[in-house]
DNA sequence: ACAGGATCCTGGGGGC
DNA sequence: TGCCCCCAGGATCCTG
């Protein structure tokens, strides 16, 4: 399950070989994922080349010549891959893009299709502002004064505003459940009844996480890779996701597992107790 | 205005 | 061992 770390690993495993790289043709396959995918909108990316590739949050973007701009949100199981040409085109492949040069393409893989690919133009960025800041882009006084008042002033629980992207871009449920632990706070706790110090503690370990995270090059629940194919290290760093009824690292008690919104949380009882 | 629930989708895991 | 059912989970839309 990619979230912004995952996402910074596959731009960053990308950019060198795609930037200055041409797209010769492009093809698209019937499937629908969240957006349709309309193939006279991806002709208009053949005989430009990517100039960058950005992130924000869990969402990435390749900027071509041309003024043109794709957005790839990766979704729960999306995987955007370089490979020959002739490499065989595994199932649930739904976009490719033809490059220049050594006979190489830009896949994107979506079993579940619950990722998005949609071609626009740079000016349209409305998707990047409606998201809150990102810890490991903009972690300005001004980014931290932003999120600390979200969530000062939310009655949801704590672990939920993590992963309200509005609030916080990049965070999703392993490194929401992650930074509660590190925190020592408990994920059912309302954010406005958190005091101001337990908030900076917070968000300076939901910095840590996701940024040592960056360095491990994610971390690899089910399927995710980086754009090399690649399964991420940081598995080896988690100390409480999907590790319910494992004994907790710091004092021993039981791992727990709850439901909050329909997601998991994982906690310890004990460690986590305001 | 905000919270909670349904929705999309398939592979994999649990249960019998 | 096999098969069926159920469910996770990010973001968005809908309802209360």
């Amino acid at each position: 399950m990619p979230e912004g770390p995952e996402v910074e690993t596959v731009r960053r495993t990308l950019e060198p070989s795609l930037v200055g790289r041409s797209v010769l043709s492009s093809w698209v396959g019937d499937k629908k994922l969240r957006n349709s995918l309309r193939t006279k909108d991806f002709r208009l990316l053949e005989g430009n080349k990517i100039v960058r590739l950005g992130r924000h949050g869990k969402l990435l973007w390749l900027d071509f010549s041309g003024e043109l701009r794709t957005y790839v949100r990766l979704g729960m199981t999306g995987q955007l891959k370089l490979t020959q040409k002739d490499a065989v085109v595994e199932k649930h492949t739904h976009v490719r893009l033809i490059l220049d040069g050594d006979g190489q393409e830009l896949r994107y893989v979506d079993p579940r299709r619950f990722g998005e690919f949609s071609v626009t133009i740079q000016g349209d960025n409305a998707n990047i502002e409606k998201m809150g800041p990102d810890p490991t882009s903009d972690w300005s006084r001004e980014a931290q004064a932003e999120a600390t008042n979200n969530i000062r002033k939310s009655s949801r629980s704590i672990k939920e505003i993590l992963l309200d992207q509005a609030v916080l871009a990049g965070v999703g449920n392993i490194y929401a459940s992650e930074s509660l632990f590190l925190a020592r706070i408990s994920p059912v706790v309302s954010g406005n009844a958190l005091s101001p110090t337990q908030i900076v503690r917070l968000l300076k370990k939901v910095h840590i996480v996701l940024q040592a995270a960056i360095e491990n090059c994610g971390t690899s629940f089910s399927n995710y890779v980086d754009g090399n194919g690649k399964k991420g290290a940081n598995i080896d760093f988690v100390q409480v996701f999907m590790r319910h009824g494992l004994p907790c690292p710091r004092c021993k008690n039981t791992i727990d597992r709850l439901n909050q919104g329909g997601r998991s949380t994982y906690y310890c009882a004990k460690c986590q107790s305001s």
